[in-house]
RNA sequence: GCCACCAUAGCUCAACGGUAGAGCAACCGCCUUGUAAGCGGUAGGUUAUGAGUUCGAAUCUCAUUGGUGGCUCCA
């Protein structure tokens, strides 16, 4: 946002207007419904509805229509103050309106949920044409000022949402709007919609080949077909070796553990509700591991350590599975089982400072080398109010001064917010937004003062004394699931060529051309890099197509001039002809780019 | 889990109460091709599953399963 907070903006009043004549004409369809909230949101704005049926896309377009006709009649938005007893009679026949008002008066809570200090000092209306909503505005001054052609309602499907976002109360009908202050805001913003769609990792997964879901096996329980798991593989590897050079030791342990585990770590029962039911056998009850910290805690406790040995630093790929309501799931970003690159360092309190910015930059170098540089850095710190958390005071102020010192001292942006702490510690997040500007949660970086206790963690300190180790989780990637589904459409399926399941596609002409580009595969290979021949019957033109569509980064093709030649005609992805080149200046261009992990293709 | 919507060939879709079809992919031929899909043919479906209504169901009803958009949740 560039001019000032978006709650003054004219696009704000502009949205916050159009719920208002978006109900307004609800009403009038569907005379019975209640109203509940309507508030401007990014991009939009919507209004929850009870309704006695539910709605088809003939009712919104009869609505969109005639929030149209609304808004050319030039309706001016008027604002009063009332009585509490003057709003309560006014909404008599509207439930959620007078609950609204009640929390006003009483103090509790505002339209939006938010607790509020003090009871509401006055009461405002705002009407326009024959609509009057309990509202704090600001609107418009006039319907005018808004645009019949930039506004949508039929854009998004209806959906359910719960009064209050309680899921215990009622279970409302939410229409989505969006609006703009002219048709080709509009037209852009329904463009980019259809950008992400194309860009759906479901649905580039699909046409390239690299995951797949069974109901047979499970929902929520990806299968990777060769290419991803090959693309996986390849971050893995790569990751993996970093982290060797950082001091890392890979560890491999189970994906169950004895229930008696995690009642020690407290994810049970706490967690209960996002786990897979206990396994029962032989007299004992098995959990599928929800997180790997335990299984690693019980390797540091399998031997005395010294202070001499820590930092230690125990990584491991670690297959986690967790109950995520059907509803929940989505593609490879939210799914039951997936795997963390997870590491748990076990350190002296002096070492936190330095293995955490360690453990930062590590994260930086994984995120820069991939292109990934929009990205800044949250600080969760604990809510005060709350008592969810562990551990005294002292060490959470240790542990988020550390934190906040790392941050300064690597000179990196970043935010502090409260509430946003993991129960047992204060954490950093990186917040990497994609080249569709959306915002994702990545890397995440831990300090725990509340395992080493609950296991009784030790080492023998210089002075012979036992001492308590302090733990930092830490995962660049997070999940490899959720971030390659966020990588795929990033990268709109066009990878770096490192991490593409096929850097090369040669491209015979004709029949007779196919076994001079074997021949360029077998050296290709030889190199290690991936290439596929396409010896079908299409024509060379088709054979680009398909290549184009599967971004493959190099598309060599090769004729009699180029056989003759001892050459190839290098094509990129990007349609750019780099034209003939002898095959050995392809590949140590091919080779250089990949093993630079270049994002260019040349 | 909740609300709404959806489910037809491997994929994208058509048929909307009266015999289930197309394009792409696959397979088989023909063409032997120079930078975004050459031509012809073959095969592929108890219309997600199970009940029901009907002379007759892909089509209408109900249930189940799976998916989609949201809500709630995400240690």
């Amino acid at each position: 946002m560039s001019n000032g907070r978006y709650e003054d903006s004219q696009l704000y009043r502009i949205r916050h207007s159009a719920a208002h004549v978006m109900a307004q004409a609800m009403l009038e369809r569907f005379p019975e419904a209640k109203i509940a909230i309507g508030p401007p949101i990014e991009d939009g704005f919507y209004y929850d509805f009870d309704l006695p049926r539910p709605v088809t896309e003939e009712d919104l377009e009869w609505v969109e229509n005639r929030m149209k006709e609304i808004i050319r009649g030039n309706h001016p938005f008027t604002m009063r103050e009332v009585s509490a007893s003057e709003a309560l009679e006014f909404f008599k026949d509207q439930p959620y309106k007078v609950e609204l008002i009640k929390d006003l008066v009483s103090g509790r809570v505002d339209e939006n949920g938010n607790e509020i200090a003090a009871p509401a000092e006055k009461i405002t209306f705002y009407t326009h044409d024959t609509f009057t909503d309990l509202c704090r505005g600001p609107h418009v001054a006039n319907t005018s000022e808004i645009d019949p052609e930039a506004i949508s309602i039929t854009f998004k499907k209806p959906a359910g949402a719960y009064w209050r976002g309680d899921e215990k109360r009622e279970q409302l009908t939410r229409i989505y709007g969006t609006a703009w202050e002219n048709k080709e805001q509009l037209d852009d913003y329904l463009n980019r919609l259809e950008e992400a769609k194309r860009r759906d990792h479901r649905v580039v997964g699909e046409k390239l080949d690299l995951f797949t879901f069974s109901p047979l096996v499970g929902k929520g329980l990806p299968l990777w077909k060769p290419k991803g798991a090959l693309l996986r593989d390849t971050l893995e590897r790569w990751l993996r070796q970093i982290q060797i050079e950082n001091g890392y030791e890979p560890v491999v342990t189970p994906h169950i553990g004895n229930l008696n585990l995690y009642r020690t770590s407290g994810h049970y029962p706490y967690y209960k509700d996002s786990q897979y039911a206990p396994i029962q056998i032989d007299e004992e009850e098995y959990l599928l591991r929800p997180m790997n910290c335990p299984h690693h805690i019980m390797i540091y406790k399998s031997e005395m350590r010294s202070y001499r040995d820590l930092p230690v630093r125990y990584a491991e790929f670690g297959t986690v599975y967790r109950y995520e309501q059907s509803g929940e799931l989505h593609g490879l970003t939210r799914v039951r089982g997936f795997t963390v690159d997870d590491a748990h360092l076990f350190v002296t309190p002096d070492q936190v400072l330095p293995e955490f910015k360690r453990a930062v930059q590590l994260i930086q170098h994984v995120f820069n080398t991939l292109g990934l540089t929009d990205f800044r850095a949250r600080v969760g710190l604990r809510d005060p109010q709350s008592d969810k958390y562990v551990g005294d005071d002292a060490q959470w102020e240790r542990a988020a001064r550390d934190i906040i010192q790392a941050c300064d001292d690597l000179g990196l942006t970043y935010t502090v917010e409260e509430g946003e702490a993991a129960f047992y510690g204060p954490k950093l997040d990186f917040i990497f937004r994609d080249a569709l500007k959306r915002n994702w949660q990545l890397g995440t970086v831990q300090v725990d003062y509340n395992l080493p206790e609950r296991f009784e963690l030790e080492y023998v300190a210089e002075d012979g004394s036992r001492q308590r180790p302090v733990m930092i989780h830490r995962a660049p990637f997070g999940s490899l699931e959720r971030f390659i589904g966020i990588l795929i459409e990033h990268f709109n399926g066009a990878f770096p060529p490192w991490l593409s399941p096929v850097q090369v596609l040669l491209i015979p002409i004709t029949d007779r051309h196919v076994p001079y580009a074997e021949s360029v595969a077998a050296k290709l290979a030889d190199v290690g890099i991936r290439a596929e021949v396409n010896s079908g019957k299409a024509r060379m033109g088709a054979k680009i197509a398909i290549g184009r569509e599967q971004h493959i980064p190099w598309m060599l093709i090769m004729g009699d001039r180029d056989v003759e030649a001892n050459a190839v005609s290098v094509r990129l992805r990007t349609d750019e002809d780099l034209g003939s080149m002898p095959v050995d200046e392809f590949i140590a261009l091919a080779k250089r780019v990949i093993d630079e992990k270049s994002l260019s293709l040349s």
